[in-house]
DNA sequence: GAACCCTCGTCATACGTATTACTAACCTGT
DNA sequence: ACAGGTTAGTAATACGTATGACGAGGGTTC
């Protein structure tokens, strides 16, 4: 490849660092472009990585492939990344994760960046480290929804339709947002707010909703913290032959694709999920330079649809 | 390393490498795995790679990240990857795939792993590649659903419960399998088979739904050739005040979270993806090695559940 | 006209591994 | 005792890059 450019291989590596700058000459630049053009040279990754001891990789890792709202996270972190010359490699985490451990290339990664991991991430201690919807208190950097507004702003919509009296179905998974949310959702109604938790799960959540529904002094609204759990709501409600909304309505969170497909479809709340990925690879980038990022807290939007309605 | 473990480095390259058989005597070796224990020593891959001229590493490109059927896709695949020594690496590849070409590392990779890929995979022409759940007639090696023995299954079904005149939404991406799917069904109902082609969205599937159902003539079941559609298909049918599965049975295709959400539930087709990606990455494996994989299509198991009956 | 500087590059080296060729020591059979 | 063989390990090298040290040629300053 240097012979082709008739440069020597050091030039090469200058030049298409960028590094030429009143070191070469503008034609001999030019000239070195026009090889690598023609022969389709890429410098060698393994040889740069070797060399540099640096591979300018960071691991996405997140709880399952499955989800949803991974994709748009994903996208949002990669564009940042890419944008800086750094890529971006996806790795489960089940909450089980003992298997998974052992396939992370600890060596090849730079910084990781954490999605709703419930287990906590002590095997990447020595790496740079940011986690997005995770805990706040974590000791690393965190990058969340602003569930709680968002929950302010389903309590308000409630609340404004008149509703006086509501029952929450909380997630029972990420427990630590529990405290947050129902605090939001007490401000908006104090003194009447049942509570179940129950696992993200639509049989789950059904059985949850049934008992809080099954009973004379019956909320008129169920706030769900989730769209699936909302789903289960829906079942409930119609085992009872409760019309919704019109005896009870209900709202969810995420806003995924089920929202719509339900019928009527779903009041829930629609989360940023390309921007916590690019805000969280930010400030990954961030801490990779030495800097130490702030938290922060992307708030979501109201989508009120048909699942919501005054009391009868 | 080679210091603490009192040899040289390339007796430690040696054992590592579990080449010593004959070469190192037992006692050295445990020295050398003793001390590689003790320091944490684990070898630079980037070294390795350099060396080796190889990365062990394969590429599984998939749609989006966001599909219900993709983890377990990658899960199947990752576990005979890491049995093997392979490393697995995830990306997206959109239909409009503009961009995201360029942020493929094409040297990093050995293979390709595709999956649903509509546009076909141009630029890894010079990579093994094996395709999951495309084209049959794509050149490169097809591991594939079987689709066709699922309709027959879903028709087979219907027909059994008495139903003499269908429809089927079919997803208009993937026009592949519109052939085979609807001839499954066309033997079983021959001349009685109305056809709508759809892309995979609620709104679009619900619009297609209306037009088929809203005439006198209409069908007492509607196949669908995704769950996503089938939801399309309930709205249409509650827009048109018509039971399921009292007045129309609807039967869908995947079994994602979507059908057991939906009232009633949905009977489908659930299909072994995480199968589909062992058995893909094992094929890939073995273009590596030289060797000609055969086409292969896995069968799927029909789910029934809520949404077919037989026709008033 | 000599000392100095600037411009434009090249030389040499190191990163950590895998592997080929080699050596030193020991054994074996006649 | 000596040729040939076996065992156990080491030395040397190459992979392709980035970079600090070095140098040749030409211009500028006093």
């Amino acid at each position: 490849m240097a012979r082709a450019a008739g440069v020597s291989q050091s030039t090469v590596s200058i030049v298409l660092a960028g590094k030429a700058e009143g070191r070469v000459k503008p034609e001999t630049r030019q000239a070195v472009h026009d090889a690598a053009r023609r022969l389709g040279y890429r410098p060698n990754l393994a040889a740069r990585n070797l060399r540099l001891g640096r591979t300018r990789t960071v691991l996405l890792v997140v709880p399952t492939l499955t989800g949803p709202v991974f994709g748009p996270i994903y996208a949002g972190a990669a564009e940042v990344a890419a944008a800086r010359g750094f890529g971006l490699v996806v790795h489960p985490w089940p909450d089980d994760a003992g298997p998974a451990r052992s396939q992370v290339d600890t060596q090849a990664i730079e910084g990781v960046l954490a999605s709703s991991i419930v287990g906590g991430l002590t095997d990447f201690d020595d790496l740079p480290v940011v986690v997005m919807d995770s805990d706040p208190a974590d000791p690393a950097p965190t990058i969340n929804f602003d569930v709680a507004g968002g929950m302010r702003a389903i309590a308000g919509h409630l609340a404004g339709l008149g509703h006086r009296r509501i029952g929450h179905l909380a997630a029972a998974v990420d427990a630590w947002t529990f405290h947050e949310r129902g605090a939001a959702l007490a401000d908006a109604f104090p003194g009447s707010l049942a509570r179940h938790g129950t696992p993200i799960d639509v049989a789950a959540a059904r059985q949850a909703a049934l008992e809080m529904l099954d009973r004379p002094d019956r909320p008129s609204a169920i706030v769900c913290d989730d769209d699936v759990i909302a789903a289960g709501a829906y079942k409930a409600a119609r085992a009872l032959g409760l019309d919704i909304p019109g005896d009870l309505s209900v709202t969810g969170f995420d806003d995924v694709l089920l929202a719509t497909a339900l019928e009527p479809e779903l009041t829930t709340v629609r989360l940023p999920a390309e921007q916590l990925g690019a805000t969280a690879m930010t400030a990954l980038l961030e801490l990779l330079d030495g800097r130490r990022p702030a938290d922060t807290s992307l708030p979501g939007q109201l989508v009120i649809r048909s699942s919501t309605a005054p009391p009868r």
